[in-house]
DNA sequence: CGTATCTTTGATTTACTTCAAAACTTGTGG
DNA sequence: CCACAAGTTTTGAAGTAAATCAAAGATACG
């Protein structure tokens, strides 16, 4: 990713609720988050909407397009954010010349699936207060990972968002955060998150012992 | 992917349930699934499993594994079926040496990206009968295009397996089945279905006008 | 400071799950 | 060929999680 960020000179500001591609809008090439982040939905006929992901720095949005070079969700910006705007003529390029780039958009590719993959387990099998602590879980250490601190954070979207892409009424969540809360689980002042007992979180979320995808 | 089937030579012919690989194992190759149909679910730490989808031929199998080439969910044949085998070396050079297979390859990444999305919705937005209708409609739609009928066909796999598929326990997906034949939607005799009233079944999933996807 | 947006809480309704059991299908060995 | 066991699908009744409806606080914003 740091190799990429030296070789695309394309790094636009975008501000919150800046839309990178519309669903519908022919495909124009990947974009990298750099800092802030993103959400990506679709909608159906009759204007219900789905969010189908959260994006933060390091992940790739517009892997949608590769479908029929359409793209199939809209990209949004949940706060004030900056992307790595990659053409398709400079992926082909890049794609084929060098092998570690090409290496981690692959792994870019498997880590979209198995994000999708976790959220269809997600919203398939839990019930409303699992759902939650399984994306807390995550969320945590997709920031970790990035260097942000895993205990306490500041969710960039609304409950809003949240419920919808918990497959919940806002309501539901809300008292889902409360119910939590007095659990001893977390605090939740409005975004602000702080995980107070990983223990019951992850045995909440069905993540207990690590062993969830081992065979 | 008529390409793809002149290059490979390794096309091994599979029983029902036999496993193509495993969650946990490491990444060998890809699949694409030349007859039959499979599954692939994914496991909890508590035993509980989600299906995460469905493949039919022309459709590719292992995508999951690009993440960290390591097997996050587990492929399984629903029925005899045959699979073109691609190890990982062979992607790496065809991918590079044509373009067109390496364009064929991006295109069922994001249709495997996009069905995710499409079942993320589905879960995520409709209430029973709607995901069922939107199930039937999808999977009609992908055997046509296999140059299968789209009014009538039989599904390779169990009520339990959809019913996992689609969220819901066997006894509503059952009940959804019994209310579509009532309404005069379809008929179901166990796995064999016939779809009645096209305007129906497009409404009750959504996808009335087809423009659910535009903009 | 007042308006719009976001978040929480309460009461009611509803869709779905769970539990229980029957009907039907398929395969196996007598 | 029939009897029987195992699996699959359907139907019924009761219980429950979550949606919906309604409204009140809280926060940000011009």
């Amino acid at each position: 990713m740091e190799t990429l960020d030296g070789i695309i000179n394309h790094k636009p500001q975008v501000e919150r609720n800046t839309i990178l591609f519309r669903s519908g809008a022919a495909l124009q090439g990947l974009y990298a988050v750099r800092s802030g982040s993103f959400k990506t939905y679709r909608s159906t006929s009759d204007g219900a909407e789905q969010i189908t992901g959260f994006y933060f720095p390091g992940e790739l949005l517009g892997l949608d397009g590769f479908g029929d070079n359409i793209h199939r969700c809209t990209a949004q910006a949940l706060e004030s954010s900056s992307v790595c705007a990659l053409t398709m003529q400079d992926f082909e390029k890049l794609c084929c010349k060098i092998s570690g780039l090409r290496h981690q958009l692959m792994h870019l590719i498997g880590t979209e699936i198995n994000q999708d993959h976790e959220t269809l387990l997600t919203l398939g099998q839990m019930k409303g207060e699992e759902r939650l602590a399984a994306f807390l879980n995550n969320l945590s250490l997709r920031l970790e990972q990035r260097g942000f601190s895993a205990n306490e954070f500041n969710l960039s979207m609304p409950r809003h968002d949240l419920a919808n892409y918990l497959g919940l009424a806002v309501e539901t969540l809300s008292r889902m955060f409360s119910r939590m809360q007095d659990e001893g689980v977390l605090t939740a002042n409005r975004r602000n998150i702080h995980i107070l007992d990983w223990d019951k979180l992850r045995t909440l979320a069905h993540q207990d012992q690590g062993c969830s995808n081992n065979y």
